[in-house]
DNA sequence: CCATTATTTCAGGGAATACAGAAATGCCCA
DNA sequence: TGGGCATTTCTGTATTCCCTGAAATAATGG
């Protein structure tokens, strides 16, 4: 696949912003190929458009595959896999986020259970404890709000933001 | 300052949980230590219980205080500084949001916007133009809708977010 | 069941990052 | 102005992570 210049900034781009969010930078380069890219693309055209080794490329699929980002099919008749991304941005979102609070925020929630707890039977200081209980309740507390908007259909979620944004103008600033 | 077992174990996962985030361990363990810390500590005290070089705790609180999670001060006729930190986890999560927006989120809509304009110069074809566009309306979308909801006061948001999750649960699941 | 082609796994080189200890700088007070 | 104390910068080393190329595995068609 032929890339112009503006496309190749996009990927770059794409692979910087992947980079600081914690993603490598060429599964991020690859993802973003795949987001512009108008029909699916296979492996080998995506290490030559990239310029990375086909086995980098491999693996960078199967993450992204794992994060749902990107799924795989075969042609008939032929037999190598092609791949598309999801296309849509605020899909995008939606997965991205998901997979943090998944691999991430969970667990270190369910770890400071148990340290709060832990806490309880040890000579750890009444403040210390109270504070670890705050840390433990405001995070819970977002993930709880997480889990209620998340299973909105989106259109009720694009609508809920506006809505928000709209009347967030009318009330006094923090 | 003398640390428990859960105390340890909190900074610790709190470190994990930095690391995930793409801030590195110490940084984090430092940001942990203070978190819980009842007063200001000073940076040799730090060093002293979490194990790290002098030197290694300078530039961990250098950046902190970039991030303004960690605020210093100097005791009256004492020539060292001491350290606390944002004590509050709602407050905190504020700092933290804002600090990546600031730093990757915005950058990157500038950067996008930039090459987007670019991609009308030269020989991309539409359907990527159109894909750029949409990519960038999307981020815009959600950067409006924070700048707006951030600057309400902080019970609105808590009210709101509370609010929020009631009525999702009476509505259909997506 | 073999030949061919696609994919995955693996080991090693290399770049980026983190950290410790030493040197340098800055600051305050006598 | 000089000495002592606190902080920061610098430099070398260790560690971690990334990526490649080669080897192994899997899949398909004859």
């Amino acid at each position: 696949m032929l890339l112009t210049p503006a496309m190749q900034d996009f990927i770059l781009h794409w692979g910087e912003m992947g980079a600081k969010w914690g993603v490598n930078r060429s599964v991020a380069q690859i993802h973003a190929l795949l987001h512009i890219a108008p029909d699916p693309l296979d492996a080998e055209e995506i290490c030559d458009t990239l310029g990375l080794a086909r086995s980098n490329v491999s693996t960078g699929l199967k993450e992204l595959q794992g994060w749902k980002l990107v799924k795989s099919s075969r042609a008939l008749g032929d037999r190598r896999d092609v791949f598309i991304s999801v296309q849509d941005m605020f899909d995008l979102s939606r997965v991205v986020i998901e997979g943090r609070r998944e691999r991430e925020f969970v667990p270190t929630i369910a770890a400071l259970r148990e340290v709060a707890k832990a806490a309880e039977g040890d000579a750890t200081p009444d403040h210390v404890k109270a504070r670890m209980q705050e840390t433990l309740q405001t995070m819970q507390m977002f993930d709880d709000w997480y889990r209620d908007v998340s299973g909105l259909p989106r259109g009720v979620q694009l609508l809920a933001m506006k809505l928000g944004a709209k009347i967030a103008r009318f009330l006094p600033k923090g």
